[in-house]
DNA sequence: TCCAATAAGTTTCAAAATGCAACCTATTTG
DNA sequence: CAAATAGGTTGCATTTTGAAACTTATTGGA
């Protein structure tokens, strides 16, 4: 895994983790890419024809994300076909996804309009994602807070 | 709660929540706005500090964030002065701040690099974030998919 | 085997978003 | 009442994004 922006860039906020992820992958094309990532896309083609993207730019996107350690890209031998997957730190981004996901259901449509939801394999919508305290009970934004790093 | 985006713009894939909170929030300084308003900024002024970003930029962002409900701007009676406190919904996106922390703690730091932390009331670090199954297992990405409405 | 289609880009150019710096104008504060 | 502060706005340069056409190697089929 690389823990570096490119060359010549600097962290928005280097002391920072949500930061650092924002500059990551913070950014809309990156993680629809992720996400369609999770949800089977494996090729340029897939990701092109899901997300309606400009084709440079998902260019410059899928090579940011392999870069960054979140996709993996192969080449079948002598093919200009090759696959791209999610790697082990890009799977980690499930949580965040779910999170968005979630978000989004509950306050992103109207009451009546509907949405797709994300299913186990059974079949079976996933319970909402929330943060707990180390008591197991639910931790809201104003019950904690940050502490800078000297 | 808005539930549009500005006049004359679409949705990016407007039957995903994904997407529609990537629309809504996703882009950088959106983000860590409300990564700031959770840790106690309230101002113009202290958002500016905080994260060093273009005045012309920041009055953009925090109108959209007050447009799309995420923020509620109130002004003292005949003063220049305000502030800016989440609404219901923005305080709803500390799950999403959280799987962004955590993940970058995970993977945006080398190993004996510090970062900011963040704590509960007692100084107790968050325990770590994770979609489960109806189960109460952890759910991984591979064990899910997402499914269309018709 | 040859021809068309597919995959994965690159290039060019226009349009939109971002960023910096200077300016503005009410309110406070000393 | 003068200076500092808060919360912007404006103008202009730079960067990023996007649409569309072009490229180049594989492949699959007649």
């Amino acid at each position: 895994m690389d823990v570096t922006l490119a060359t010549g860039s600097a962290w928005t906020d280097p002391a920072c983790p949500v930061a650092r992820t924002v500059d990551l992958i913070g950014d809309r094309w990156s993680l629809l890419i992720i996400r369609d990532a999770m949800d089977g896309a494996t090729t340029f083609t897939e990701f092109h024809q899901r997300l309606g993207i400009a084709r440079n730019i998902l260019t410059d996107r899928l090579r940011k994300l392999v870069e960054h350690g979140i996709l993996d890209k192969s080449a079948a031998t002598n093919s200009r076909r090759h696959t791209y997957r999610l790697t082990e730190a890009g799977q980690d981004v499930f949580t965040t996804i779910v999170a968005l996901r979630q978000w989004g259901e509950r306050h992103a449509f109207a009451p009546d309009e509907p949405h797709s939801i994300l299913v186990d394999d059974q079949g079976r919508e996933l319970p909402e994602l929330h943060p707990l305290g180390q008591d197991g009970a639910p931790l809201s934004a104003e019950a904690s807070h940050v502490r800078k790093t000297a």
